[in-house]
DNA sequence: CCCAACCCTGACGTTAACGTCAGGGTCAAG
DNA sequence: CTTGACCCTGACGTTAACGTCAGGGTTGGG
C-alpha cells in the first residue's frame, strides 16, 4: 500500500522541502548511493517515489545516532545483496545493537557532564560577586563560604594564560 | 599552592603525554589562544605550568559538551576582559546555563532514540528470519504475528533503492 | 663534544557533509 | 510559444580540528 501506484511522484524540490532539505543535500545523499529517484522525466528531472521520505527520515535519525553517511551507506551496502532473508534481518539486529550500546554511552557521558554543570552552577550561586576559584583572594564583598570545592569547571577558567 | 613556585614546568611532548593529546592539538590550541606555555628556553621550547592541564580538560569537557574551540576561545576572550569581576561570573554563569540546557535536550533526543532502538530490536526479535517491514509477505516461515507496526526504522531499509 | 630524543616554524593535506556558483536545459500554465 | 519556476551536471569552496611532512635547531646525559 505504501507501494500503491497511482501515488504521486515528486521532484526533487518538493521532496526537499517536505524533509527539510535542501535539493543539493539530496543529490549528494543520491552520489553516496543512500537514495535514487524511481525514475526520471524525459528531459532529466528526478523523480521520487513518496516513500523515500521515510527513507531520508531514517537516514536523519542513524545521523542524530552517531552514524556517519557512509557507515549508512556501508550498511545499506551488505543490506542489499540479501535484502529479505535472516542474514539481513542478523545484520539490522546487530547494527542496531551495537548503536544501542553507544547510545546509552552516550547518555551517561552527557548526564555526567550535566552534573558537572549544576555543580559548577550552584557553586557559583553561592557568590555572585567574586571571581572564580583560586582567585577569590581578590574578592573583597565575599565571604569565605565556598572555598575549598571550587569545581574544575570552575577553576580551570582562571589558569595560565 | 596550585600555583606553587617550585612546581616543576613542562615540555610540550610531557604534557601531551598527561592529557593525552598530540603536540600539534596543543600548538594548535596555542595557535586558537586557547592555551600558552608560560615561558620558553633560550632555544624557544614552550614550557607549561602544571595547572595547564587542568585547562586542558576543562577544554575537553567543553568540546564533550559541544562546544566549538572558537566557542571556548571567545568565551575566553570576552573572560579576560575583567577575569574576577562580577560580570566574569555572571557571563561564566550564563554560559553554562545555557550549555545545561542543550545538554538537557541532548539527553532528551538521544533517550528517544534509544528507545527507538529498542523498539525496532523488540520488534526485530519477533522474527529472526523473516524481511523487514513491507516485505515480510516474502518469508514463509513467519507467522503474522509483528504485521502492522513495523517501526519505521525497520521499514525504512526496505524502501526505494 | 656527541648523539639520540625532542622541539621549532611553516605550510600543505584530510574528512564530512554539504554550499555555492556557472552555464545551461525543462515543465507547465496561459 | 513564451515565461517563470524548476532542474541538470560539473566543479570548486567551506569549516573544524587537527595530521603530516620538510628542514632544521635544542637539550642534556655520557
Amino acid at each position: 500500500m505504501s507501494t500503491n501506484l497511482n501515488t504521486r511522484l515528486l521532484r526533487v524540490g518538493e521532496l526537499a522541502r517536505r524533509v527539510n532539505k535542501t535539493t543539493r543535500a539530496l543529490r549528494f545523499y543520491e552520489e553516496m548511493d543512500l537514495l535514487a529517484p524511481v525514475q526520471r522525466t524525459a528531459g532529466g528531472f528526478r523523480l521520487y517515489h513518496p516513500d523515500t521520505l521515510t527513507r531520508i527520515q531514517w537516514i536523519d535519525r542513524l545521523q542524530e545516532l552517531g552514524f556517519s553517511l557512509s557507515d549508512i551507506r556501508g550498511f545499506l551496502e551488505t543490506f542489499r545483496g540479501e535484502p529479505h532473508g535472516p542474514a539481513a534481518m542478523e545484520q539490522l539486529r546487530s547494527f542496531y545493537t551495537e548503536k544501542l550500546s553507544e547510545t546509552r554511552a552516550a547518555v551517561a557521558r552527557l548526564k555526567s557532564l550535566e552534573s558537572d554543570l549544576q555543580h559548577s552552577l550552584t557553586y557559583l550561586e553561592g557568590c555572585h560577586s567574586c571571581a572564580p576559584a583560586t582567585l577569590r583572594s581578590a574578592c573583597h564583598s565575599c565571604n569565605e563560604e565556598h572555598e575549598n570545592d571550587a569545581p574544575a569547571m570552575v577553576s580551570a577558567v582562571a589558569s595560565p594564560i
